[in-house]
RNA sequence: GUCCCGUUCGUCUAGAGGCCUAGGACACUGCCCUUUCACGGCGGCGACAGGGGUUCGAAUCCCCUACGGGACGCCA
């Protein structure tokens, strides 16, 4: 039997972490039992769902690598077929129509909070001929759940997990206006999508021994649950917009790398031995359900970061260039051409080792892309005395007589240095300053290299003159 | 309220009765490396929610309590 899982996001938001999550869980699975990894979009709710909802989550989802294997279902095109099933579980008496109305139902739930118990719908049309129907109302069609006995779940995260019958209530499958209630068109469309494990959100878990109903009613095979533990923001609450980002998307914007994305997202919830760095092909050789946690888990920014960082370190110079280059664009100020290209590829191998998001990356290379006069930080400022200005005017000098590579460079600074009784530090903070705006940067060398004779020997000229 | 689920360092986790004086990662922190800042290396701080059992032995099994989360729609 060939694995098969869906991701099955609704478009009446956007895609979160969490939804993320449960996307590269499903692919991850599919694909470490060389099976088939799908979308559905479950797009049922015409007033909440947009094409534009549809559009960001397609965009992070591609973002991410995490597109599925086939084009999406919408699950929306199918009610048809929902419907169709629906009307088979009435014919084969495991449903049945039911006329209770909008205010029978209201005062049933009021009854049932008042006395303080748990309102459970018991309509009267179960066992009632429908020639009493009442004329005018449109009936809704209810699953004829089984009253006795227990509803079990062998969830692949949770365990076993079993409810009582008596707790759960005929749910609505068709409604009234003839459309399939969201539990009816899941359990139908994983069954002809051939979905072999459904794997979502702990916010399911409840859901799923309704689902499991319809499978019997119908005679269908299950397919094997697994409940993921949501994702909580980190004050432990459930993410919600006060905890930044969003969509996915938004991640980008800040700076972070899908795969360095990947990997937190993989670890928050999951675990393998002490594997933190894992790539795309590790997590699919390493991941299976049983490596999942089963309590819910806190969003952390800080660790993320981190990750970012290692990733960033790893990622390809020409590809983090044309990130910061994209970035550059954005920003006033910043001349953005072939030279800048280059210097910036050049530094990039000193740049990436410093940074931890695309972001800091664009901040610390913004100098490579400035025109004199270079601005200058506090810091920076106070480097720049009359003895060191004087000392960089020599050193302009001893400088302009190398071949600029970074050899040469480095013995240069060395002997210069010893030859003026200074520590190598001494002389190369004055310089960094003079050719970055800044104290920090990758190894002066290495910027001295990148910057190229010409305009390293103006940078020192604007500062010592 | 009812039902369901969960609870190991601040956070993410390893741990499937003795390998645990509980391991790793992030964060914090001391030292080293060093031309700055990083990276890296070596240390430190720091947890089995509480209480009862079961057992020769429990983070691991059972029960209770507390706390947290989820579900209770003609929403998805």
């Amino acid at each position: 039997m060939t694995v098969r899982t869906r991701f099955a996001p609704s478009p009446t938001g956007l895609l979160h972490i969490g939804g993320a999550r449960t996307a590269l869980f499903n692919m991850l699975f599919s694909r470490h039992h060389g099976g088939e990894y799908l979308l559905r979009i479950e797009d049922t709710d015409r007033e909440r769902s947009s094409a534009a909802n549809t559009q960001v989550i397609l965009d992070g989802l591609a973002w991410l690598g995490l597109s599925p294997d086939q084009p999406p279902v919408f699950q929306s095109t199918r009610q048809a077929r929902h419907a169709e099933v629906a009307l088979e579980m009435l014919e084969a008496g495991r449903a049945y129509r039911c006329w209770l109305s909008q205010d029978e139902l209201k005062a049933m739930r009021e009854q049932a909070a008042a006395e303080k118990k748990p309102f459970k719908v018991i309509s009267p049309w179960r066992d009632r001929d429908p020639a009493e129907a009442p004329a005018g109302v449109q009936p809704v069609i209810r699953l004829k759940a089984p009253r006795e006995g227990e509803t079990v779940v062998e969830d692949l995260v949770q365990g076993e997990v079993r409810v009582a019958n008596t707790e759960l209530d005929d749910m609505i499958i068709l409604r009234s206006d003839g459309t399939p209630t969201y539990l009816q068109a899941v359990v139908v469309d994983d069954h002809d999508m051939a979905i072999t494990h459904v794997i979502r959100g702990d916010d399911h878990l409840t859901n799923t021994f309704r689902q499991i109903q319809v499978y019997d009613a119908m005679g269908w095979a299950q397919p094997r649950f697994g409940h993921l533990p949501l994702i909580h923001g980190a004050d432990g609450a459930k993410l919600s917009k006060r905890h930044g980002a969003v969509s996915v998307l938004e991640f980008r914007e800040q700076g972070f790398l899908p795969e360095a994305l990947c990997n937190y997202l993989l670890r928050l919830g999951w675990g393998h031995g002490d594997a933190e760095i894992l790539s795309r092909d590790e997590a699919v050789a390493l991941f299976d359900m049983d490596g999942v946690g089963r309590a819910a888990s806190r969003m952390d920014y800080v660790k993320l970061t981190h990750l970012n960082g290692v990733w960033l370190r790893q990622a390809d110079d020409m590809r983090l260039t044309d990130e910061v280059l994209r970035l550059f664009r954005t920003r006033p100020g910043l001349t953005v051409d072939e030279t800048t290209v280059a210097r910036v590829h050049t530094l990039m191998p000193g740049l990436k080792e410093r940074a931890k998001t695309i972001v800091e990356l664009a901040d610390s290379a913004a100098f490579l892309a400035r025109n004199l006069p270079l601005p200058m930080d506090a810091k920076a400022e106070a480097l720049l005395t009359m003895e060191n200005r004087d000392m960089l005017r020599e050193l302009a000098a001893a400088l302009g007589e190398t071949d600029f590579s970074q050899p040469c460079i480095d013995a240069a600074l060395r002997t210069f240095a010893e030859a003026h009784g200074r520590k190598l530090g001494q002389v190369a903070q004055p310089l960094r300053v003079a050719l970055t705006g800044a104290t920090t940067s990758p190894g002066i060398d290495a910027t001295l290299a990148a910057l190229g004779r010409e305009e390293a020997l103006a940078r020192i000229a604007a500062i010592a003159l």
